[in-house]
DNA sequence: GCATTAAGTTTAGTGGCTGAACAAATGCCG
DNA sequence: CGGCATTTGTTCAGCCACTAAACTTAATGC
């Protein structure tokens, strides 16, 4: 019996400032009176929890700073050879995996292009597995669990339920079988343009805690965050850009409907229009000024700006990333896409609307991980020291895995 | 200097139970042991927390039912004679008031036709101050607070920030101006779907927690509810159905786009289009089968059908309720409407996707009081016992007031 | 009447936060 | 070089809210 909500008792109050203490340490090492001030919690309080954190290896103290009047304070920061994370992403054309300590700094990443679309189920995991298995031989650091990032609508229990460019894997729970290959607790499972939204925002915190990731791999998906939280809505199918209208009645689009973002502003229609047969050339005819190649990609900003403005005009986030294919054509298609959206979003126009992930094709793999440091920084009374921990998920979040 | 998050002790802890007694018993009513196993808290818990309800009056105890086994449970309730919220809407074409006690029954409503459009602030001010005062006259109980309604988007201080249709507001901050008319405290501030929204839901708990609310007044906005709470996205600006695209290049649109869901579903052009001066004649044509009235209602909705799926598929919410316009013209529209949602919405159409509000013109004003008492219910600590608790606002969950 | 059953209250105990006093470590200054 | 100011971090008594379990209350039923 879920009800509305969960009783609170003084191990709730201990758990949310823990919490409190490991978040703060995330944005910025302190000392323990400067967490005291930021948190707004007191010395005696904080003392007591960093205890808690150092005890379970989270945290480190480092070297007295040695600067000032007073005592020197003793710098308090997340363990860089504390617990890891995995992160790994299988997408339509290629596999992915990493690495990210606490600190969220990269320790090891790789990946491996492929193309999956007509692979086995069996095939593709153990791909990804082999992957994994390479970025994990390298450190003999305990693991915080890992993340798994799709290229596809993923449901609440972790199944992938849409998928039309990997139809191998879809109506699957890619989740557990990749674990099982692993050795692994059960992994975090969602939306690779989720992800990569999320590590997006750990990459650039300047971009604001509200923000779309637009993904633009062959499908055309949107990360949605609020509030620096994932958006999913009610079954995991938010964001799904690439089916909103741009035309009523433009062009049929598989997903049934007519007119939609990804007839538009698809990698495949791009690439079609374009008259290109990869990305590669297509981003080599555009830089040396290729008409057909410059017009089409100007079209699909247009359409994609279109789309987006919908979006926006919806859902209201001040800040879009573009990532994937679209950061790589970044200056090529940001004058019609942003020209579009001048002209139909009605919110303010904030400083700063359109930005280009760094992040590349690393972006989802980085932020499957990302995500599992966030769930353990945000719930640090749920891990043990070392081993998958299958605690109780906090009552103050609650992300999927499967 | 307000951080990341807050610190808890146990008053936190205190508050939160509180909350979690008076939303389980705004569900239903139940005895204190019933209530113990509905939240998870100990007896002893449950019977300090009601103690410390009914010595506000939040609640009260019935009388011990005459039924079964053992020592009857006393129940205990919402104190239907305790302090009450007021709600204000003030549309283009009319004003509304209105009184819900703190169970959520409607104790007093009157609205008022008049065109606003062309009135000035005091004016139109003054004039909801003067349907509210007829509301408060009928009752001896405390009030709670009151909300307001605005058919605009609210910022989140209060101003009107964008009203096309109600210039003579836009840019203030009518909030403050109507509490000093009553002489009350800072009044709850929010867009007419979006109280609209969360009115409709309290009427009808079925639809589910996640649901857009279609508002069809003079302009379209959509009122958001996810996991039962509204989105307002960053700037208050989210919901703007009206201005989700149907067509690329349709016709221009007053915000400066064009082929805006408006321009084929707002009432002007709805109106124009089956030629008809008014909602009133409109509806009684298309009761009569009046040919070209259905043609252009079946347009309408189609288009609004459009607009609908692309918000559908950016924020997957299972349900959509019918308000405004749209509730008048449910039948006719609905066919044309749902056709597009079928062919459209990638998320698996759950059960009852499309419903009609059964709260007619009196949903926004609702809305706004049931905004009080949920932001009361959900923080009852914050309540001294009758006048305007100026108490810091709750660390889960902070309204938008001004 | 007296056991049975269930609701609600009382009480001792515990965990966690707070505030204040205290200990530690350094720079400043005469 | 030694005391003082200054700031960090710890210790300790006190308090608050929840828990568990014993206890009281109030009804049914045989």
């Amino acid at each position: 019996m879920t009800g509305p909500g969960t009783p609170a008792g003084q191990q709730t109050v201990r758990r949310h400032n823990l919490s409190l203490i490991s978040t703060a340490l995330a944005a910025a090492p302190s000392s323990r009176a400067e967490l005291a001030q930021r948190t707004g919690l007191t010395k005696a309080t904080v003392s007591s929890l960093v205890d808690h954190l150092i005890a379970r290896s989270i945290v480190v103290e480092g070297e007295p700073a040695t600067a000032g009047v007073g005592r020197p304070a003793r710098p308090v920061r997340l363990n860089p050879d504390g617990p890891v994370a995995l992160g790994v992403e299988i997408n339509v054309d290629y596999v992915a995996a990493c690495v990210l300590d606490l600190t969220g700094e990269l320790r090891c990443y790789r990946h491996s292009l492929t193309e999956n679309r007509a692979s086995s189920a069996d095939q593709v995991i153990e791909h990804a597995a082999a992957l994994a298995r390479a970025v994990l031989v390298e450190l003999g650091q305990p693991l915080l669990g890992g993340g798994l990032a799709l290229p596809g609508v993923v449901g609440a229990d972790g199944t992938l339920l849409r998928a039309p460019n990997l139809p191998g894997l879809t109506g699957l729970r890619p989740g557990p079988r990749l674990a099982g290959a692993l050795g692994l607790p059960p992994l975090l499972v969602d939306n690779e343009a989720n992800l990569g939204a999320l590590a997006s925002l750990r990459a650039e915190p300047a971009v604001g805690p509200d923000c779309v990731y637009v993904s633009g791999e062959i499908g055309v998906g949107a990360g949605l965050v609020v509030a620096g939280e994932l958006f999913r809505g009610a079954n995991g199918f938010a964001g799904e850009l690439g089916h909103v209208v741009v035309t009523e009645d433009g062009p049929d689009c598989g997903c049934g409907g007519r007119g939609c973002v990804e007839q538009y502003a698809g990698q495949e229609v791009l690439l079609r229009t374009a008259g290109q047969p990869d990305l590669e050339r297509l981003e080599r005819a555009v830089a040396a000024g290729d008409r057909a190649a410059l017009a089409a990609v100007e079209q699909a900003g247009s359409a994609l700006g279109v789309g987006l403005a919908s979006l926006l005009n919806v859902m209201d986030l001040p800040n879009v990333v573009l990532g994937g294919m679209y950061a790589r054509l970044f200056e090529a298609i940001t004058p019609s896409l942003s020209a579009q959206l001048d002209r139909r979003v009605l919110a303010p126009p904030g400083a700063g609307r359109l930005s280009r992930s760094p992040l590349g094709i690393e972006a989802a793999a980085r932020g499957a991980a990302g995500a599992v440091l966030d769930r353990a920084l945000r719930d640090p009374a749920g891990l043990s020291g070392s081993g998958g921990s299958s605690g109780s998920s906090s009552p103050w979040h609650t992300p999927r895995t499967g």
